[in-house]
DNA sequence: GCCAACGTTGGC
DNA sequence: GCCAACGTTGGC
C-alpha cells in the first residue's frame, strides 16, 4: 500500500464536503499539473492519503482512501487529465498543522515542505506513521 | 493582498 | 529546442 497527500482549498472542496459524500466518494478532479496527475496514475485501490487544507488553515485534517484508479477527469474534455476517486475514511482527532510539520526534523524532506505548490504528492511510510502519531490516530 | 516559486505556453 | 512571458498556487 502506498501513501499520498491531497491538497485542497477548503473554499473549493473541503473536508466537510468530502465527509458529506461518505462512502460514495468523489472524483479528485481539477488537477491540471502533470506531476500531480502522474502520481494519481500510480495510485491503487485501497491506498490511503491525507487530506490537507491549504490557504488559511494549512493543516492535515483527514484521511481518505483511493476507491477508483485513474480515469478521465469528467470536468474537462482534454484527454490529458486523469483523476482518481477518493472517499473519506476518518477525521484526524488532532489536525496536524504545517507549522508542526515544519518544526519536526523527521518531516523536513516532505514535498509539502519542499515544494509547496504540488497538490498531489507521495508520503513515505515513515512520514505516514509519524504524522498519524502527531494526529493521535492509528496508522 | 503581496509576491516568490514554479509550471506552462508560444514565438522564434 | 530555447527561453521570455505569463498565469497560478499557496505561504506569509
Amino acid at each position: 500500500m502506498n501513501y499520498w497527500l491531497f491538497k485542497s482549498e477548503p473554499s473549493t472542496w473541503g473536508w466537510d464536503d468530502q465527509l458529506a459524500k461518505g462512502d460514495e466518494g468523489e472524483e479528485w478532479d481539477g488537477v491540471r499539473n502533470y506531476q500531480a496527475r502522474n502520481f494519481m496514475r500510480q495510485m491503487e485501490i485501497g491506498d490511503r492519503g491525507f487530506f490537507y487544507h491549504s490557504q488559511k488553515e494549512r493543516a492535515l485534517v483527514g484521511i481518505v482512501e483511493v476507491m477508483a484508479e485513474a480515469h478521465p477527469d469528467s470536468t474537462t474534455d482534454d484527454p490529458r487529465w486523469d483523476c482518481v476517486d477518493v472517499k473519506a475514511v476518518k477525521s484526524l482527532p488532532r489536525p496536524v498543522t504545517l507549522d508542526e510539520i515544519k518544526a519536526d526534523a523527521r518531516l523536513a524532506e516532505m514535498i509539502l515542505v519542499k515544494n509547496s505548490r504540488l497538490s498531489v504528492q507521495p508520503v513515505t511510510e515513515e512520514e505516514w506513521r509519524i504524522l498519524c502519531e502527531l494526529a493521535g490516530t492509528d496508522p
